[in-house]
DNA sequence: TGCGGAATAGTAACGATTACTATTAAGAAA
DNA sequence: TTTCTTAATAGTAATCGTTACTATTCCGCA
């Protein structure tokens, strides 16, 4: 996990794996994996499409997400203050408010780049809806 | 939809459909939802653990969740300052950052009374260990 | 009455994950 | 060393949500 390049999945996981234990079967890995994750060595991350990504990161950060090639990069933790915290605990009725969930979206350098000098429409069309992630609020 | 319950699911609004429609089929009502919400007329709100609910809700606005029942709740949006979005600009090196996913998760008022009052442990075993207070930053 | 063309039912396929079961390995006891 | 017990695992089947595909139906229109 040390050595995954960025976010890896079960399936790289297990082919990674499988170098040095040949036989080893992709339940094995999701089990290690998810035990992992339970003792808070690694930090899984469900998409809403898509495998889950296990992050050897356990750092408290965020994720941005390319809309149009998928990548995804850790930005450091955005706090979200007490205040607005409580504002959802009144607007929700919710006993107990106490997790953020948050996720960003964009296009990464790389992607503008090819939308700009390549043959896709300079603009901004041709570009696919974002369905990924949960929760939406904020700018669009 | 406008008649739904709360955040209805593909198969919910498949029974619901089919009672006036008898014979409409599940692949039909999926594709529906689909141009719905790519009309904007709906929102579809993909989940990373259980099927995508359909909201007919267009207003911006975000959700909470409750990880004892997964009830699901909208509250007002909550803004994130276009200084944080630039922060995550800049630490990611992405082009562009324009959009935030964010949801809350906590513990609704039902589900808090039933772990007080009822034959659940009373103290607060049977609950998952909190994460930070304050909440952290991205998914699970 | 016959002809596109779109919408659909029904079902197969798919990808990610979990569940299950028989097998293996590893100790611990005798 | 042999036997027993326990845990871990491979391999595969099953599950779930969703999408893809195909044959059929329905409709307006000439």
């Amino acid at each position: 996990m040390q050595r995954a390049p960025h976010h890896p999945d079960a399936r790289w996981v297990y082919a990674e794996v499988s170098r040095e234990i040949p036989g080893i079967s992709l339940g094995t890995v999701y089990r290690v994996l998810a035990s992992l994750a339970a003792e808070g060595l690694i930090r899984e991350y469900r998409q809403a499409d898509g495998p889950a990504l296990y992050d050897a990161n356990t750092d408290d950060h965020s994720h941005i997400r390319c809309r149009r090639c998928g990548r995804i990069v850790d930005v450091p933790a955005v706090d979200v203050p007490a205040e607005a915290l409580e504002a959802v605990r009144r607007a929700s009725g919710f006993a107990r408010v106490d997790q953020v969930f948050l996720e960003f979206g964009g296009v990464c350098d790389s992607c503008m780049a090819e939308a700009e000098g390549g043959s896709a429409p300079a603009g901004s069309a041709g570009e696919p809806a974002f369905p990924g992630a949960t929760g939406r609020a904020g700018p669009m």
